[in-house]
DNA sequence: TGGTGGCTGTTACAATTCGTAAGATTTGGG
DNA sequence: CCCAAATCTTACGAATTGTAACAGCCACCA
């Protein structure tokens, strides 16, 4: 498992410099940015576990871009801004930021506040049981099965499983295109990526998706795909 | 659904009164405890779903409890604490509390916390608030789909909801043109002034809206749009 | 060895989404 | 009432996505 990755956007180059410093003396993965539309272009490409974002940006209201982000991406923010009003830190907490920290900070206490995030994000998806049950359908990565919420039983072959397994794991969060591409087909120069359309339509055969109206797999035209369900391991 | 439940463990009978008060004001329901064995006891009946701790408890050693706590019970544990030294919150934080808030404390901003806590725990279980009932209309935003008042059902798009969206979340106040370009198409690609028109023309269609006397999404010449409607989210 | 069946990528074409352009309509000031 | 600016609507088309059909590959088996 690589190591979770840290997103950092703030457009002062020191505080950039030691958070990324900071972090991955922590053992996380960073990717720092100055302007939030390098940022969001990232966005397409991976998906950051945590990321931390500062308020005063120039090219951007920082608020909307929270917003944005805790509505679209699954991932935790954290704000890091220079206000500290009280009104501030509410405002930004109802958008849907995660946690607030106050500049200046305390590079340790911020280590500390994104492994909190961390944590409850990876309270749930703990890994190891290798069956799923989502919204009556339960997945067995073991013998390649998908039950029924009647019981009934079906196959699924490894290409299928690999991009449901991939569902499964980020449950109501955007996973880009490209993003399937690097976990499953390994990456490697495929000139045509309709194949991943191609199973993503299978799969939705087999999930018995009506094509006018899924419930489980959405697109999201010109970002990727989202997979609402109730997901528990088991 | 019932409201969350916080229970509060401080010694102190004014902190104790004030948190409850401004929980409760905020709807939800609250339990508060003046010593760690009594909250410990309760625990074999109830599970709450954000615990705010205070770390200065006369009987326990608040950290021990802490732990323990984010270790066993799947409940979200917020400190609060006199000590604000950056060392105190960094081992509050790695014992697993998921905030840390010091003393003296903003109650709005308590609030704000315990409902960002609630995010995260809800955001896997339940996708709460994500519906919305208007004026005799009800949108799904995990389902992508519109309902009319006798239960017609139409689906709109991903850029429709986002309008949709961002209305339902701000009724009866005007919203001005760079604003919805700030909250949507974001700092990714310069868009053409007139996509956002069309997006909400597109929008009015599906809402039904007579072209010469809207009643949902109203026309502030040279301002903005504003939507009126009673919204109520679920 | 040849056949069979399942899996998977490729291709081609259909369907959808959404921004752009352009003309029509509305608004508010003078 | 007239006009310029703002806004609405419609049509169109580029880009994106869905999916059926086909073909290659491989395991398996008689």
């Amino acid at each position: 498992m690589t190591a979770p990755l840290v997103t950092i956007l703030d457009d002062e180059p020191e505080i950039r410099q030691i958070l990324t410093d900071v972090l991955e003396d922590a053992g996380f993965r960073t990717q720092a940015f100055s302007r939030a539309r390098e940022f969001e272009a990232s966005l397409k490409r991976v998906t950051p576990d945590v990321c931390l974002v500062d308020l005063s940006l120039p090219d951007t209201d920082g608020l909307a871009l929270v917003h944005r982000l805790a509505l679209e991406q699954g991932a935790s923010v954290i704000i890091i801004s220079g206000r500290a009003q009280v009104q501030d830190r509410v405002t930004g907490l109802e958008l849907g930021a995660d946690d607030y920290i106050t500049k200046p900070f305390d590079p340790a206490e911020v280590v500390a506040r994104v492994r909190a995030r961390l944590r409850d994000a990876t309270r749930v998806v703990q890994s190891g049981g290798n069956t799923a049950v989502f919204n009556g359908w339960t997945a067995h990565f073991d013998r390649y099965v998908l039950e029924d919420e009647t019981g009934v039983e079906s196959q699924f072959s490894h290409a299928e499983g690999e991009v449901l397994r991939l569902f499964l794991e980020s449950p109501k969060r955007l996973i880009s295109r490209a993003q399937m591409q690097e976990m499953l087909g390994g990456g490697a120069g495929e000139s045509f990526d309709r194949a991943m359309d191609v199973r993503i339509s299978r799969l939705r055969t087999k999930l018995k998706e009506d094509p006018k109206n899924p419930r489980l797999i959405k697109t999201i035209y010109g970002a990727g795909y989202i997979f609402l369900g109730e997901v528990e391991w088991r």
